[in-house]
RNA sequence: GGCCCAGUGGCUCAGUUGGUUAGAGCGCCGCCCUGUCACGGCGGAGGUCACGGGUUCGAGUCCCGUCUGGGUCGCCA
């Protein structure tokens, strides 16, 4: 039987001095000295600490041993002759007099070095998750995690709200993102689906007289992934609440995530409330972004008209956004990484030239704009030194373009980026319809079960382009956290709102069926937000990649290397479900 | 599905205009070292330069194709 530790790896101290010990955990290091004297570094979840190996005996129960594998140390404590003040326990160590291993590594190479798995290759940390999770560095992030949502899951009760789960194993949802399915065994051709979120479930919560709901809600949705979006699962802190308005809504979030981003966020410090509110379309407008980093002070400005005409073809007839730096002294070579990298992340061209010391138009499209010199450093109010970046092309295009190439120019120039804090902020009034681009008809423009601003008189008598929906995103320096509503809880008014874009009663129900129903029983107005768990996290965590802030990633293909997910089935197991599987399909893969 | 970037010992990378036997640091193995803490010193092993084809007297290097990984657009109500 093994002795079990009296003490972690981070818990000795001075005072801890004469007692005899256990410790357990991994083989880090040993900093071999001389034939007969060594320090090994002993590596558990809590820390580190040294034990001195200087007998023949202690020397020989290492032989063989290699790094990481796991032991049992057990000896007295012993002040250190020279300290390490950069370790919690680094005015004691160990003198061993039994040593023990416990679980052998029985590999002398790994497939990187632990303490440097962050610069190994991404797939090798993939499938080795459980050694780069050894790494205090990574493991660290998935701690924050955990404290992070213990901390929202504390604040949401104090808040008076109820966690309640709801079904993984649900049915297929007519809209939104593709679905990942589950055949069925006792009904052949039919599947369960993953939820998307607990989007129904929640509503139908609300309606059965629940007041305040919340829960740490795994979704699934089976899209590609992003840097930023993990491919197949994440997580949603879901909530909805009865009765309740835009900014009830408002009030429990402003309560509750600046707290939380402070205390174990990188910057310390976050917006309080009230958050900032921008209507999507003013948010377009003056940031070319629905979700605008407010920490950088840069605006758009729209000069359409002073570029027509100048001879320069991606110009003409197009809509033209431009961004003006002042005192931006960045060489050729950051500037054409700018105009190149902008392209890269928004598919968008952009142009640029700026007003030099003697008062001369000069670089990029500067020849262009000699003709109407005066009138562009009018309009522009440009000064010595200002720089102006420019992004041409349908409406859409230009703002998206130049959204991104404030980002950009922000992040370079300096004084336009405050780089120290969480700036929050809700962007309001979606416009509820719109003209679809492949259609030329009028189309819900985002979620058709949000309700309209009016109610059911704007509906029958305002312009539907006119008409903004009570829905809304949550954005933290310009990340999307979430998307919410007030949630459309009447019946009739569902109706009109699809009657609109020529859908009746019948495709009402067809899509959401459960909910419909529930509605025509007496709901309760409601409205709710589901900011995303893992962007949070990021964001807080200061990380680049999302595959950071989560136990077990997936790669960019949706495959879990280290599982070997997704897998072959047996063919009993596909019987069972009812499924065949078509030959050239696999041949494919 | 489109576009961009990358792929060289176990890991991170260098490799000039296409030119002899492809280098370094870390790791690993061996020897030395009695207070290290990124320990140090000496020695050693370890390479189908992702794969296939082409150009060339000669390809890690140039061209074409494929694969793998990442980023991005589409997609994500």
């Amino acid at each position: 039987m093994v002795q079990s530790r009296t003490h972690n790896c981070n818990e000795l101290r001075i005072e801890n001095v004469g007692e005899k010990v256990t410790l357990v955990g991994w083989y880090d290091n040993m900093r071999k000295v001389s034939k007969n004297l060594g320090f090994l570094i002993l590596r558990d979840f809590y820390g580190v600490t040294q034990a001195v190996v200087e007998t023949e005996e202690m020397m020989d129960a290492l032989a063989g041993v290699n790094n990481e594998s796991t032991l049992s140390i057990t000896g007295t404590v012993r002040e250190r002759s020279s300290k390490n003040a950069n370790i919690a326990t680094g005015d004691i160590e160990v003198v061993p007099e039994k040593i023990e291993v416990l679980g052998k590594c029985i590999y002398n190479e790994l497939p990187f070095e632990i303490n440097r798995s962050k610069e190994a290759d991404e797939a090798a940390r993939l499938k080795y998750r459980y050694l780069d999770l050894r790494n205090p560095a990574v493991k660290e992030r998935i701690v924050l995690r955990s404290k992070i949502v213990a901390e929202l899951r504390k604040s949401m009760i104090d808040h008076d709200f109820l966690e309640i789960t709801t079904p993984i194993l649900t049915c297929s949802s007519p809209e939104g993102a593709r679905d990942y399915l589950v055949p069925s065994r006792n009904h052949p051709g039919k599947f369960y689906a993953l939820p998307q979120a607990p989007q129904q479930f929640k509503q139908i919560l609300m309606t059965s007289g629940f007041d305040r709901y919340f829960q740490i809600a795994p979704c699934f949705r089976d899209e590609d992934a992003r840097a930023d979006r993990s491919p197949g699962e994440f997580y949603q802190l879901d909530m909805e609440m009865a009765f309740a308005d835009q900014e009830d809504v408002f009030a429990v979030m402003e309560d509750v995530l600046p707290p939380v981003f402070a205390k174990y966020g990188t910057y310390h410090t976050a917006s309080s409330a009230p958050f900032k509110r921008i209507s999507f379309l003013d948010a377009m407008e003056t940031y070319g972004s629905d979700k605008p980093d407010l920490r950088i002070d840069l605006t758009l400005t729209n000069v359409s008209e002073l570029m027509q005409g100048i001879g320069f073809g991606p110009f003409d007839g197009q809509t033209v956004e431009a961004i003006v730096v002042d005192n931006f002294s960045a060489t050729r070579k950051v500037i054409d990484k700018i105009v190149a990298d902008t392209e890269v992340i928004s598919g968008q061209k952009s142009y640029w030239f700026k007003l030099d010391e003697n008062g001369e138009i000069v670089g990029g499209i500067a020849k262009f704009l000699q003709d109407k010199k005066q009138q562009v450093i009018d309009e522009l109010k440009l000064k010595s030194g200002d720089f102006v970046g420019l992004c041409a092309g349908k409406r859409s295009e230009a703002l998206k373009g130049a959204g991104v190439l404030r980002k950009l120019l922000g992040e370079v120039a300096e004084g336009h980026m405050k780089k120290d804090c969480y700036e929050f902020c809700w962007i309001v009034d979606f416009p509820m319809y719109e003209i679809g681009e492949e259609s030329g008809e009028l189309e819900f423009c985002h979620n058709p079960f949000s309700m309209p601003q009016g109610g059911m008189k704007a509906l029958e008598n305002d312009d539907p382009l006119s008409i903004m929906a009570y829905q809304y995103d949550l954005v933290c320096n310009g990340v999307e956290l979430s998307s919410g509503a007030v949630r459309n809880h009447d019946p009739e008014i569902m109706v009109k709102a699809f009657s609109l874009v020529g859908l009746g009663e019948d495709d009402v129900k067809a899509k959401f069926p459960a909910m419909y129903n529930a509605f025509c029983y007496g709901a309760p107005p409601h409205a709710g937000i589901a900011p995303g768990v893992d962007r949070m996290v990021m964001l807080i965590a200061g990380e680049e990649s999302i595959r950071e802030i989560i136990p077990f990633p997936m790669n960019k293909m949706a495959m879990d290397v280290m599982m070997g997910a997704p897998s072959a089935v047996d063919k009993k197991q596909l019987d069972d479900v009812h499924i065949a599987i078509i030959e050239e399909d696999l041949n494919n893969d």
